[in-house]
DNA sequence: CTAAGTTACTTCACTGGTGAATTATCAATC
DNA sequence: GATTGATAATTCACCAGTGAAGTAACTTAG
């Protein structure tokens, strides 16, 4: 059923055989590279595996906890992309879902009529505050036994390369 | 125009919110866990975008990339399946649109006549060889500045949260 | 005031990926 | 040696996400 594990192992063996065929190839950056490709869309999938019996999916569940926790509940849909990084075709889908559901509520804004204004409803307030706690084991299991230096060394290596990554992004658009 | 650093500053301050409002939250984890999920998916984008001018999205490169390091190029669609962590259906797609490019063979076995053999050709090497070089210096600026002993613990902390993530995993299924 | 440019969102057509059902082959049992 | 069950791959119908074009509202400059 293809652990995790068996897959790294694969991808250890694979990136040696790819660097006796290509010596100029940076094995362990390569090899980093994948392991946080690999991570990254493992805790993806369970994550959508918690969502999924509250029907929703992963960009619903971020664009809901980000109203959630804004003091006055409301954003743009502008905004909203911005920081959970998805398109404005797609933030459109995503209201609709989560209007049909009365989860949040769209108008538009008084100041600004091209902007719309998107508002958690107390129904949406309520429905996370259900949704979450179960979330919770999972989410500390990932990390067990990790110490607290661990955790401040992982957290420090995570953001520095979210600088190298944000400087490598800059250069393709200036 | 959205960075990373600017998301996490979002994240930081959404996830402090939160933790005040539910208060048994596993707030360190849950950050962490978004870092990942965060990285994990810029990452993706900076490579899909590095394979796009060669046609190629990150699942067929991901599975190129295993045939052209095997020592004999070949390999099975469940075999492929397991490693690139891809349904049954989407290999499918995929060797449909590397073999439409040349760069694989599919063929039935001699001994078990259900099973399908996919082969790297001669021009998919090529074509490999040729694509690899210009994702190299990308790869390393990714990891610039990060010291040995960096790149050590980081490695070793990637692995133990796989660890725990396999295990995560085997909860669902028994 | 109005024409040109910009911004905010939506619509449409398409790609990538998934689950359920289907087909073909192999293995096990009676 | 026929039946039953398992396995490998494919097909079909659908969901999620994207790029390009469209629409409406605001801004700026003549």
């Amino acid at each position: 059923m293809a652990t995790l594990a068996n897959c790294i192992v694969m991808m250890d063996e694979g990136i040696d055989r790819v660097g006796q065929l290509v010596p100029q190839m940076p094995a362990a950056e390569a090899r980093m590279c994948r392991l946080m490709l690999m991570l990254g869309a493992t805790i993806d999938r369970e994550l959508e595996a918690k969502l999924k019996p509250n029907r929703l999916n992963n960009s619903e569940f971020l664009t809901l906890m980000i109203l959630y926790s804004r003091p006055d509940g409301s954003s743009t849909p502008g905004e909203l992309c911005e920081f959970t990084t998805q398109g404005a075709t797609n933030m459109t889908r995503i209201a609709n879902a989560l209007v049909k559901r009365a989860l949040i509520t769209r108008g538009s804004s008084k100041e600004d009529r091209r902007r719309v204004l998107i508002r958690i409803t107390p129904a949406g307030r309520r429905f996370v505050q259900k949704m979450l706690p179960p979330m919770f084991p999972p989410i500390g299991a990932m990390f067990a036994g990790f110490s607290a230096t661990e955790m401040r060394q992982f957290d420090r290596l995570l953001r520095k390369l979210a600088g190298n990554l944000d400087q490598l992004g800059e250069q393709r658009l200036p």
